[in-house]
RNA sequence: GGAGGAUUAGCUCAGUUGGGAGAGCACUUGCCUUACAAGCAAGGGGUCACUGGUUCGAGCCCAGUAUCCUCCA
């Protein structure tokens, strides 16, 4: 008994937090969001951007999976056999900083532990994160299909790896070799170019002398590194600096160090930058590595790995890169050979992980020929088969770096990553590149490096689902994917990758789609960032106003591409969504009497109200599905946010009330029918937004199905759509909105009755208008109402023209006629206004002749109407006046 | 230096094949109407950055200018 009625009780505010409490579990435990295999149906697949195991998600996060689960969500309704695929990325050098931070808080160290040790405690930490993630997803209410669930580090992937390292070395793809590479003082590892964040630094321009050897002349040189002339192994002019010709291939004593190395011409030299002669360190400076190679100059290297000076520094040996500067700046000066320092902004290249200046350096690495791969990958953008970037202008973007591509390199001196599949023999130093260790691993000794995290992430769409198992079912069935959703800032890193790493191995584009969204900023529009302390998280969110509520402000905050800031008010006005959505619901609830699902029937006889939401939700079914289509997800949720609030709530529900409070039994089955079937359709297409409510909404509804996840998406229906109905309603909304003006104009509130006589403009309104009188009478609250083709204007009265109509309120004591006459003459010109603007346009020939009929059709009917109205208008004020 | 984005109401942003400018918040006024006062009703507020061009018609298309922001070199 008490039961029965539970759904009055329920509260009248919405409690996201009593929502979504559990039902995440219901989703998971009844398979809702597994891939089925089911060959009856269309696949559709998504790979979810691994988050990195490093900790927690982030905004940027929650909206990228936001879109990708309205994505997948609105798929599954639709009826596609629906994968989305989990995972999450090992990230190297960001999880290897965390993990090796906490064994230092621990007093100990990777050293300490050693190779196998560190990586136990490695994966410690991934599981832990692991599970932290889950978390959060499960508090966002992600579809995802855990069954197959991927980590970049996990056999399988590793399996690809090799697979692809050993097959690119084979096809002499990769290759070893001895570079300029970007080094990372502060993690001790290498960094591929996109890994470096170039900041501009005020810094210093060094003017330095270096004396000839036979002291006839010195040379003026120039630079911002001044610690890495120990370095420097020739000075360089243009062959045609007439002011050094006569130089060329004379020697130059290095001040401190005492080598004496030679003056070469190159053309690479600027003659109009600087004094025009370029100092040359070929091991820390990659033009001068270049320089170097064309001169066969010595590669000399003055630094350690670890930033500080090695032995071929001297007596610096030992100082710290800084503090080496400082201090041969300083002896330079006292030799006299530094004369001059210049206050200079140039740009600095930082770590973008450990934020440390990186330093150009020589080493030995692997590294990917790109050129093949990446013409590979413009060639594929010219066909059918190309990757759609939405927005398109992201195309754009991704060819450029294509096509001025640069070789990648790919080792990474850390522990936490693929090994690469290299083995150097201990005796004869043969190298031997394989799927497997050597027959006799005894004899051979492993690469210590790891391969860069996104060379294992590039494979990821393939990877997860078998690869390079082509037999596998998954590969076969859910490969390529649909669509890929991820932000502009890791296009190069990730998105490019993945598409030659696709076209080379699998010889597919690896998505049709790639829906690129902005970056989550401030409510200032700056950049979150721990340094400025402005993140916000995402749970933090979840936790005050639910993860509906985050979710939709999310996905309808911004347009596709576009940036998008956070702000705590729009999350606000997101929950005020809901909870209107939440009373709208618990109204509904409280008058279905209990209504079953069977009993719904929507072949009754329909009011106006019933006849006009239905249309209303036809069109709104049609908007939403089709922007929705597009990754239009701002319009599709204005479209819902309308029709819910404007028109569902403010208009239908309060209309409802009429039949649902009144005694018609036939009526009251029919509004009830319609309520629920509006709110059923209406939570269907909300639900890929807002999933928690929906499903909440929709259980207690009388819906049938086990899960809204499920149920199927909104078609509309033709047999439900009524134009005329939608036109009656809106000259009923019109009079419903003048006598409501009027009322606020005389300060008569909604409370006191008033007399309302309606002037139809012919029998055929008047007889529309007297068959839906009960609305009028509920919200114009009139004493008297009166509805008359032929009716005289009463003299002191309020009036309003609308179209096909005019109305009176008498108002006797409230009415004074000269306010009256003045604001009707405001209203005139009003009208006058519009009647000079569109007869302007009719009489211009060239308009009526050339635009389309129909919007000239439009203008003559608009004509007609605000003459009407003018003229009526115009009456009523002589009227008034005589 | 090259590429891209932004410029619309006080603020944050929509405006999708060119056919009389919208939302949320904020503001003014009136309402405790039995779904919701985090609500309801009524209202004020914009030379759509600027200058040209195309067109019968431009916030929207084209060219240029200005300011701001990103990416690449």
């Amino acid at each position: 008994m008490e039961n029965e009625n539970q759904e009055i009780s329920l509260p009248t505010k919405y409690d996201p937090n009593a929502i979504e409490k559990g039902r995440y579990d219901f989703w998971v435990n009844g398979k809702f969001f597994e891939a089925k295999d089911d060959e009856n149906k269309d696949p559709f697949t998504v790979v979810i951007p691994p988050p990195n195991v490093t900790g927690r998600l982030h905004l940027g996060h929650a909206w990228d999976t936001t879109l990708q689960d309205i994505i997948t969500r609105v798929k599954r309704m639709q009826g596609y056999d629906v994968l989305w695929l989990p995972g999450m990325d090992h990230a190297g050098i960001a999880t290897q900083a965390k993990v090796e931070a906490k064994l230092k808080e621990q007093g100990t160290s990777r050293y300490d532990l050693g190779r196998e040790g560190f990586l136990q405690q490695a994966w410690d930490w991934k599981e832990e994160y692991a599970d932290f993630i889950r978390q959060q997803w499960e508090k966002l209410g992600l579809g995802l299909d855990y069954s197959r669930e991927r980590f970049t580090l996990d056999n399988g992937l590793s399996n690809a790896v090799r697979e692809v390292f050993v097959t690119l070395y084979e096809k002499g793809l990769i290759y070893r070799g001895e570079y300029i590479i970007n080094w990372d003082p502060a993690t001790q590892t290498a960094l591929s170019d996109i890994e470096v964040i170039y900041d501009d630094v005020q810094g210093h321009f060094y003017h330095m002398k270096y004396p000839l050897v036979d002291g006839s002349d010195e040379i003026q040189i120039a630079t911002t590194r001044p610690e890495t002339m120990l370095g420097d192994t020739a000075v360089a002019v243009h062959p045609e600096d007439d002011r050094y010709k006569h130089l060329i291939g004379k020697k130059v004593k290095l001040p401190i160090v005492g080598r004496e190395i030679e003056i070469v011409a190159d053309d690479y030299v600027d003659m109009e930058f600087g004094s025009g002669a370029v100092k040359i360190t070929p091991a820390h400076d990659p033009n001068d590595f270049e320089i170097g190679n064309r001169h066969n100059l010595e590669r000399v290297l003055v630094m350690n790995e670890d930033g500080s000076m090695n032995e071929n520094a001297g007596k610096y040996q030992g100082m710290d890169r800084f503090a080496c500067r400082k201090q041969l700046v300083k002896d330079l000066q006292e030799e006299g050979v530094l004369f001059n320092i210049e206050e200079h902004m140039h740009s600095v290249g930082h770590s973008e992980r450990s934020g440390a200046v990186v330093e150009p350096y020589l080493s030995t690495q692997w590294f990917v020929n790109m050129q093949p791969l990446a013409d590979a990958s413009i060639e594929l953008q010219k066909g059918d088969d190309k990757v759609n970037f939405v927005p398109d202008r992201f195309e754009k973007t991704y060819l450029n770096w294509m096509e001025n591509i640069r070789d990648w390199c790919i080792s990474r001196q850390l522990w936490w990553g693929h090994r690469i599949p290299a083995w150097y023999h201990k005796e004869t130093g043969e190298l031997y590149v394989g799927r497997d260790e050597p027959a006799d691993p005894e004899n051979w000794v492993q690469d210590e490096d790891v391969l860069d995290t996104w060379f294992s992430s590039a494979l990821w769409p393939f990877s997860t689902m078998g690869w390079p198992d082509e037999n596998n079912k998954d590969y076969n069935r859910y490969f390529p994917t649909d669509v890929l959703v991820t932000g502009y800032d890791i296009i190069f890193f990730w998105v490019s990758r993945m598409i030659f790493q696709s076209i080379e191995f699998t010889d597919r584009r690896p998505f049709e789609d790639v829906l690129i969204h902005g970056l989550v900023r401030d409510a200032d529009g700056r950049k979150m960032s721990k340094s400025l302390g402005n993140g916000v998280d995402p749970m933090d969110v979840i936790d005050k106003y639910g993860a509906d509520s985050l979710r939709y402000f999310l996905a309808t905050g911004s347009t596709p591409g576009q940036d998008l800031r956070f702000q705590w008010e729009k999350v606000e006005a997101t929950w005020n969504f809901a909870n209107k959505i939440w009373n709208a619901s618990r109204f509904a609830l409280m008058n279905m009497d209990g209504i079953k699902y069977e009993e719904i029937d929507l072949s009754g006889k329909k009011s106006l109200a019933d006849q006009w939401i239905l249309t209303r939700l036809n069109e709104t079914i049609e908007h939403v599905t089709r922007n929705v289509d597009k990754y239009e997800f701002g319009e599709a949720g204005r479209h819902l946010y309308n029709f819910i609030w404007d028109e569902f709530c403010d208009w239908y529900i309060e209309m409802a009330k009429l039949p649902l409070y009144g005694e018609d039994e036939a009526e009251k089955k029919t509004t009830r029918s319609i309520l629920a079937y509006v709110l059923d359709q209406t939570m269907r297409m909300l639900h890929p937004f807002m999933p928690f409510i929906t499903e909440e909404i929709w259980q207690a509804l009388p819906t049938k199905g086990e899960s809204i996840t499920v149920a199927k998406w909104p078609e509309v229906r033709n047999d439900l759509h009524n134009e005329q109905a939608s036109e009656e309603m809106k000259r009923l909304v019109d009079i419903i909105r003048s006598v409501r003006n009027i009322r606020a104009e005389v300060d008569t509130p909604m409370s006191k009755q008033i007399q309302l006589m309606i002037k139809a403009k012919d029998d055929e309104v008047a007889e529309q208008l007297n068959n839906n009188r009960h609305y009028l009478e509920r919200f114009c609250n009139p004493s008297e109402l009166t509805i008359d083709p032929n009716l005289q204007a009463p003299e002191k009265a309020m009036s309003s023209v609308i179209t096909g109509a005019e109305l009176y309120l008498p108002l006797e004591g409230l009415i004074d006629i000269q306010e009256e006459v003045a604001r009707l003459e405001k209203v005139w010109k009003k009208w006058d206004d519009e009647v000079k603007l569109v007869q302007k346009k009719l009489s211009n020939d060239k308009f009526v002749n050339k635009a389309p009929e129909h919007i000239v059709q439009a203008e003559r009917d608009k004509e007609q109407d605000y003459l009407d109205k003018r003229d009526k208008v115009e009456t009523r004020i002589n009227e008034l006046k005589s």
